[in-house]
DNA sequence: AGTATCCCTGACAACGATGTCAAGTGCACT
DNA sequence: AGTGCACTTGACATCGTTGTCAGGGATACT
């Protein structure tokens, strides 16, 4: 800047004026110092920049996935982006790997590069216990939007409606002729697993199904935990006739079980969450797919909100879902009338 | 960190040091300052320290990848992340969406935050023609590693064997009997893409097989476009017996135009990539995937080795891929003898 | 002529940290 | 007592930028 500066013949301030279009600089000084700066080639720093005044340049946010592996969070990713890039935002983002001492950490790195706000999809283990990290940012309210999993009652909250999701699933189910129906889990206490379960018992109760507790698992994390679960449940005297997964992982965990014991065709499967490939695999997966780019689009415009418009008090945002019926989730039960 | 200094009553530079554990600061004095930072919960700015010295407070890398909501590239940054977060780096990413406008943009953003180096997979039309912005960083000799796409001769790279995978993929399907190989590849002009064309007339020629330029398609990019140039070879009057789709997206496509004929088990399928569920389908979809989370921890560790240890000379890294049988790459052909 | 107003520009301090240098302690050695 | 060395601390300049304020020239008003 002081190159730039030296080279037009004028003061370091009236470059910063130029770069900033200021009002009051003449136009044949603006002219000198464009060309300067074309000349060698300057940028302005946004570090130093942004050390002054923290909001004409660019802003930066925090995004802190759970698990970026899943499909499901690069999708959420990608509406995030699509938001901040359009908004002139650089976005640091990092994954937990589902652990709240990662998801600590990476916090307060992105402190340390003072980001404006942030975007967290809590760790499944930080959805009880608590987060140290989080708990500091909200106490000196950091503008912050959770997706997802809820963290504390007074934050800005992006969410699938996983209770009307979950009972789409088991009304689906008992209307195809199940009444035994499975329900897989992920953890209990992940908050958005707990709103499917509640789902599930709500449907089942409303049609007047008993809830049989040996058929309801959770705790389960991937593909290979859902499908022993799935073996293990068909095993029993009396095995369900159809599954509700309520996690994508899940759902291709069970469908690998069931095609291992070749009884795809005969055990009915809904799951939660987009699967790639589903409507190739025979029969084609049920699944209810949550709109996972609008979940990041919201939030992060929820967190410009916060950021331009001084916004404090909480706003919980709510995304609908639809099943697809693609084969698994409509094999017949043994109820099954002629029409479902 | 002047309120830290007020607090312990020492200087500015002597918090500093504590912070920095430099030597030759009194036990007493270190307490004090310790108790002072924990009690006012100070933490040190990352830019701010940045700008005085760029070394030793935490590097940030600029990852900018062509599309990160394909899984490949998903992987890829798991492997990236892995490695930068070991070696305590912040990374700032971002996906051009395959568009050299967006990348170019990226890369401006990013040296605005004064990246110290750059780990890029350039956009598809950035591998032909060029990238003003990528052509000033290496220029100007900023440290920076390609993935997946070539982008000069004298930059590290590290890619998958695509001529190896590719041969693999076609040696297969003639050792299964096909002589009409279908080849699908995505931009002409991509840099993996050509080698993986390569791959495929090489090995057909070493086996005698003569190739119809009818077959050969390219400047396929998504699904959609795969499927209806599947389904347009499958119409001509000598239609291929086997496809090689160049990138998982085109063999999904040409899987679902099979499905969707009903042909899925009378032509066969090798794809390059790995494809969630491939084993799924009925038949298996025949695979040749890449390793992808270890170009992203290769390309992450050049990077580091450049950065700390001031390497200049240029490496080209090869990872080494292997086929996954699965069914489809073992439909047997017109010319399939027994064992294959 | 004096002065209020607009327009343009630059000197300087600040942001939050570290590098440099000098000064101040002790202590052991000549 | 004087010198040298090891240790400990702080004042100050600096990184690249912007906010504040003051100053100067032109123009238009009393």
């Amino acid at each position: 800047m002081r190159d730039v500066a030296a080279e037009a013949g004028v003061s370091v301030k009236t470059v910063s004026r130029v770069v900033n279009n200021e009002r009051w600089v003449s136009g044949e000084v603006t002219d000198r110092v464009e060309r300067a700066i074309r000349k060698l080639g300057y940028r302005p720093d946004a570090r130093a920049r942004a050390m002054r005044n923290s909001g004409l340049a660019g802003r930066t946010l925090g995004v802190v996935h759970a698990d970026l592996a899943n499909p499901f969070f690069t999708a959420v990713h990608s509406g995030i982006e699509a938001v901040a890039q359009e908004a002139g935002c650089t976005i640091l983002t990092a994954s937990s790997r589902d652990k709240t001492d990662n998801q600590d950490r990476l916090i307060q790195t992105f402190n340390d590069r003072r980001v404006d706000g942030f975007i967290v999809v809590p760790a499944v283990d930080t959805t009880y216990g608590s987060s140290s990290a989080l708990d500091e940012e909200i106490e000196r309210s950091t503008p912050i939007v959770f997706i997802d999993r809820r963290y504390g009652e007074q934050n800005d909250f992006v969410r699938s409606d996983n209770v009307a999701g979950a009972k789409m699933a088991a009304e689906h189910l008992v209307a195809h002729g199940h009444q035994r129906i499975a329900y897989l889990g992920d953890h209990p206490n992940l908050w958005s697993a707990q709103r499917r379960e509640l789902g599930y018992v709500e449907a089942l109760g409303a049609s007047g199904v008993d809830i049989d507790e040996r058929l309801v698992l959770t705790g389960l994390y991937d593909e290979a935990a859902a499908a022993s679960a799935a073996e293990q449940l068909l095993e029993l005297d009396a095995p369900p006739t159809a599954f509700f997964a309520a996690k994508n992982y899940l759902a291709v965990g069970v469908v690998r079980a069931l095609h291992r014991l070749g009884k795809q065709n005969d055990i009915a499967v809904v799951g939660f969450d987009e699967i790639a490939l589903a409507d190739l695999v025979v029969p084609g997966i049920t699944t209810i797919p949550q709109n996972a780019p609008a979940l990041g689009r919201i939030a992060c415009e929820l967190l410009l909100d916060r950021l331009d418009n001084g916004r404090t008090e909480p706003i919980e945002e709510v995304v609908p879902v639809t099943l697809i019926r693609r084969g698994s989730g409509e094999v017949a039960g043994p109820f099954a009338t002629d029409r479902p």
